[in-house]
DNA sequence: CTGAAAGCGCTTACAG
DNA sequence: CTGAAAGCGCTTACAG
C-alpha cells in the first residue's frame, strides 16, 4: 500500500491535505499594510502606550483580518522565557500519574503554560537525561514525581543553577525544596491501626520501594499502627518490593507458603492489593472471610463491580493543581523559604476488610 | 503561614532556592573563550563542514566545560519550526486516555519531539480553543482524539491552512483525512455475536453518544452481531447515552424496570459496565447467572479481582504511536493520500457472560 | 578552512 | 504620539 505518488502534480484529491504552507502573518505584514513601523504595531497589539486609539484600532481590525498570532518563539527568545513548565513521571499508562498531569494541565492552562511531560520509565539515567532535555526546551521550572534518594545531586543542582522544581509525592531527605504530598506515614497508620482494630492478627506488610519516601514513610506507618493495635507483622524485615500486580501475587504466595496462617496483607497501593487477590483466588481463599486485604491509592479498579476494596483516598488531582500553583509563583519569583504542603488523605473502608469473630 | 519577608536579604536557609539565574551559555560566549567565529561555532557543534577537526574537538570541549545547551527558542525561530506537536483530548482523568497518551509521548520522544497535551474537557468551544492556542504555541500537527461532527468546520480550516492532523478514534465523515482508530462496526458485531451465541435473547445496549463515530458504529455493530445470532435488541430506537458510570447505572436501572425479563447488557464501554453492575448489585441480580455483562476498551479495572468482565480489547498505546509516527511523517513533508489505519483489536471473554443453559 | 553578515519575528529602550 | 534601531541566540548562504 506504499504506492506513493508524490511527482504527481495534479493529484486529484477532496482536500489538499499538504500543501505548502502559506506563510504566517507577521508584524511587519501587518505594519506595512498600515503604512506604519512594527513597533507601533507591536504596542498597539500588546495595549502598550505610545499608539493612538485610532491607530490602534486599525492596526487590531487590519491583524484581524490577516488572521495575526504572534509567534511565540519569536516572543519567548527575546523575553527569555518560555512560559512552559515540565512534568516529570515514570509513565503515564501507569494509572496513579494520569490525574495529576491533569491537575497540573488544568491549573498551569488557567495561569498561561504549557506542560511538557517527559516519562522517564523505570530507567537509571532517565530522571537526568529528562530534566536536562526539559531544560533545553527552555522549562521554566519543573514538577517531580518520582524522585528517590540517588536523585539528591540533580536536584541539588538544579538548585545551584536556580532551575525552580517542586518534590511531589516524593521528597528526598537531604534537600531544602518544596513539596506537596500527603502525610504517608500517618496514612499508612491509619491503615494499621484499621486492620488491627478488624482483629486481624497475623498480617504481612507488602511494601513499594524502600527509596521511595512515599512508600517507605506509609510501610513504616502500617507497621506502627498495626504493631499499636495488637498486630504482628510477620515479615517485618522484607517489607519492600515493587508496585506491581506480579509482585504483589508473587510476594503473596510466598509468604502463604511459610505461613498459611497468615490472616491480612496490607499493601504498599491497590495494584499491589489486585495481585494478592489473584493469589488468594487460586489458592482458593476468600475475602475477607480468610484473609483481609487493603489497598492504597484509591484507584477507579478498587471500586469496580464486586471488587470493593479497603484502601486510602489520595487527593491526585489536588495534587498536581497545587503543585503546579506553588511551581508558577516560584516562578514568578517568590523567594519565601521551601514549603511543605501536605494535603488530606481518606480512609476508605470496604468490603475486603471485615470485624473478625475472633 | 503567609510571612514572607522577601525584603529580608541575609535569609538564612540551606540552599538559596531563588538566587538570580546565572545566565545560560551561549554560541558567542564559546566564540570569544575560542577566539573564532560564532559561526564557527555553531558548525562545530552541529557536525557540520567547515571547522578542522582539531578545532571542532576545541570547541566541543569548551562547549562541555561550559555547560552549553543551546536555545531551542532561538534554534526554532531560525528553522521555522517547534519540534512540537499538539495532543488534544477530553480529560486525561478519564482513564481511556493515558495509555494513547503514553504512546504519543514515546514515539513522538523517540523522533525528537514534544507533546503538548490540552484537555477541551465537555465545554463546546473548547476544541476550536484548545486548537487555536496550540497552534499559537507553534505546535506543528495535532493528534485529534475526540472530535464530533460539528468539529468539520475546524478540521477543514486546518487543512485550508496547511495544518497536518490526524483523526485517532473517532472520526469524521466528510472530511478526507488520515485516521488511525480500530474498525467499531466489526468489533461490535464480534461483541454482539458472542453474546447472542451465549444464548442471551432478550438483551439491551447501553451505548455512548450518537455523534462520535466509534461509539455509533460500535452500537450499530452490537445490534447486527446480536440480531444475526437471533437475539433481540429490546431498545433499538434509544441506544445513545453518556459513557459514564452513572449513565450506566441509570439507563440499566430504568430498563429493568421496564423489561424485567431482561438477559443482558451490552455497553459501550467498561465504565458504562460498572455502573450496569451497580445496578445489578442493588437488585440483587447475579452476573452472569441472572444477567450477562459486557463492556468494551478492557481498561485495568475491568479484570482486578473478582471483577472479571468481558470486553474487547482496544491497543490503545500502539494507536498513540502509529498516529504520532503518521502526523510525524506529514510534518515532514509527506503528501501521499489520506490514510485509514485501521489496527487489531481482540475479544476478551471473562465471567461476565456464559453458556446459557436455556 | 574560517569569518562577517543577514535574518528568523518579536520587544523595548531611545530619539524625534 | 510615532518611528528607527538594537538585540534575544541561533543558522546559513556568502566571501575571503
Amino acid at each position: 500500500v506504499d504506492r506513493t505518488r508524490d511527482d504527481q502534480p495534479g493529484d486529484d484529491r477532496g482536500e489538499d491535505l499538504n500543501r505548502p504552507r502559506r506563510r504566517r502573518t507577521t508584524l511587519a505584514d501587518i505594519a506595512a499594510r498600515a503604512g506604519v513601523s512594527v513597533a507601533s504595531v507591536s504596542f498597539a497589539l500588546n495595549g502598550a502606550p505610545g499608539v493612538s486609539n485610532e491607530l490602534r484600532e486599525r492596526i487590531v481590525g487590519l491583524a484581524d483580518e490577516l488572521g495575526f498570532r504572534p509567534n511565540r518563539a519569536a516572543r519567548d527568545l527575546q523575553a527569555g522565557t518560555s512560559s512552559t513548565i515540565g512534568l516529570v513521571l515514570v509513565d503515564l499508562s501507569n494509572p496513579f500519574y494520569p490525574e495529576i498531569a491533569s491537575g497540573v494541565i488544568a491549573a498551569a492552562t488557567a495561569r498561561g503554560h504549557e506542560v511538557l511531560i517527559s516519562q522517564v520509565g523505570t530507567d537509571e539515567r532517565g530522571h537526568r537525561d529528562a530534566v536536562l532535555a526539559q531544560l533545553d526546551r527552555g522549562s521554566e521550572g519543573m514538577l517531580l514525581t518520582s524522585i528517590t534518594a540517588g536523585d539528591a545531586p540533580l536536584l541539588k543542582e538544579l538548585q545551584r543553577r536556580g532551575h525552580p522544581f517542586v518534590q511531589v509525592y516524593r521528597e528526598i531527605d537531604d534537600v531544602q525544596a518544596d513539596f506537596v504530598g500527603i502525610d504517608d506515614f500517618g496514612a499508612g497508620t491509619e491503615m494499621g491501626t484499621h486492620v488491627a482494630a478488624c482483629g486481624y492478627r497475623r498480617v504481612a506488610v507488602l511494601g513499594g520501594a524502600e527509596d521511595s519516601s512515599a512508600s517507605r514513610r506509609r510501610a513504616l506507618g502500617f507497621v506502627a499502627g498495626l504493631e499499636s493495635g495488637g498486630a504482628t507483622v510477620i515479615n517485618r524485615d522484607n517489607l519492600w518490593g515493587e508496585l506491581t500486580r506480579a509482585s504483589g501475587a508473587e510476594r503473596s504466595a510466598a509468604i502463604l507458603d511459610g505461613h498459611p496462617d497468615i490472616e491480612a496483607f496490607v499493601c504498599g497501593n491497590d495494584v499491589i492489593a489486585v495481585g494478592v487477590y489473584d493469589t488468594c483466588r487460586s489458592s482458593g481463599l476468600a475475602v475477607p472471610g480468610d484473609v483481609g486485604l487493603t489497598g492504597f491509592d484509591d484507584m477507579s479498579l478498587s471500586s469496580a463491580g464486586p471488587f470493593q476494596l479497603t484502601t486510602m483516598t489520595v487527593p491526585r488531582d489536588d495534587m498536581g493543581r497545587i503543585s503546579t500553583d506553588l511551581l508558577l509563583d516560584r516562578i514568578a519569583g517568590d523567594t519565601s523559604p521551601p514549603r511543605r504542603v501536605v494535603l488530606a488523605h481518606s480512609l476508605q473502608v470496604r468490603e475486603t476488610t471485615s470485624e473478625r469473630a475472633s
